[in-house]
DNA sequence: ACGTATAAGTCTACGAAAGG
DNA sequence: CCTTTCGTAGACTTATACGT
């Protein structure tokens, strides 16, 4: 073992008592090989362990960062797992020091808004086209939910055919449908749909779909199962990939309709964009 | 409004299978 | 065979919640 490697384990370990999920010890550790490997690369080989870092590497490691341009938010992110480490140890001056905050490492604020590009309508008559040809009928049906009720692809997936029917009904009686099922963290939400007529005729395609895929909109391309939720996804999003879309940009395109929408309904933008953001599932209207 | 902790979403490399 | 398409795993980026 390197001293490198040394001394990125001894990081991992300090950090391997934080607790966490899965998901959030992965991003952790990757935190600990980018910071070990860029330290030693930038000469700092006499570092082996977490007690030894200074404020003088974490500048250096935002330095050296940005040279791949990660977004504000990823480096606040790392920046967090290593002061969390450094607390640990003991080092609080360091986590602490007002000259080594985000702010004064040039790496605050940085926006919390999307940055993704509405997919083109052409785009999205090609492509959904462009399943139907090849016997997918299950990607354009994913597609245009997104599209056309703003859903998350996850949230589409989990669509089933009682929920199909249900927003079938929801969207003839008052065109607000209840998304309950695939949800980001949990939450159930209602979406105010202005075009009731493209989502009504996204959703009975779908039903269409479901029946004939033993109830699945997500069947592999030999027309087999998919084989869970998460395979599902992938599947799918394997499909968008090859064929060089990004389905959540048919979610924006949707998003820009109905802020169209409510502007014309006479909401304020203010007013507009907090609607919009309730219809995207989108927390309690910080950021965006 | 900000920093932090945690979760979700997206992209990509690659071997296997299918097509030609 | 050689090329393209598929599915998979996992690397990587970004969003959200929550307590100041």
């Amino acid at each position: 073992m390197s001293r490198r490697t040394e001394f990125q384990a001894s990081i991992v370990a300090v950090m391997a008592r934080l607790g966490g999920s899965r998901l959030t010890r992965e991003a952790r550790e990757r935190t600990a090989a980018k910071f070990s490997t860029l330290m030693y690369a930038a000469g700092y080989t006499h570092l082996a362990s977490p007690t030894d870092i200074s404020g003088k590497h974490l500048r250096a490691y935002v330095t050296a960062r940005q040279a791949d341009s990660p977004g504000v938010r990823t480096l606040q992110n790392e920046l967090a797992h290593l002061r969390s480490v450094l607390r640990s140890v003991g080092k609080q001056a360091v986590a602490g020091a007002p000259e080594l905050s985000n702010e004064a490492l040039g790496i605050s604020g940085g926006s919390r808004l999307g940055s993704k590009t509405a997919m083109s309508r052409e785009d999205f008559l090609t492509v959904t086209a462009h399943a139907e040809r090849q016997n997918r009928p299950g990607m354009a049906a994913l597609l245009r939910l997104e599209r056309h009720l703003g859903l998350r692809g996850n949230e589409a997936i989990h669509a089933r055919e009682d929920t199909l029917r249900r927003w079938e009904r929801e969207l003839q009686a008052d065109g607000r449908i209840s998304v309950l099922a695939g949800t980001k963290g949990g939450r159930p939400r209602t979406v105010d749909v202005f075009d009731r007529a493209s989502a009504s005729a996204a959703v009975s395609l779908a039903l269409v779909v479901c029946a004939k895929q033993g109830g699945f909109l997500v069947v592999r391309a030999n027309g087999s199962p998919a084989g869970g939720l998460k395979q599902a996804r992938r599947i799918y999003h394997s499909w968008a990939h090859r064929n060089g879309i990004q389905p959540h940009s048919a979610r924006y395109a949707f998003a820009r309709e109905q802020l169209d929408g409510y502007l014309s309904r006479g909401y304020s933008s203010r007013e507009a964009l907090m609607a919009v953001s309730h219809d995207l599932g989108h927390g309690d209207g910080r950021g965006r």
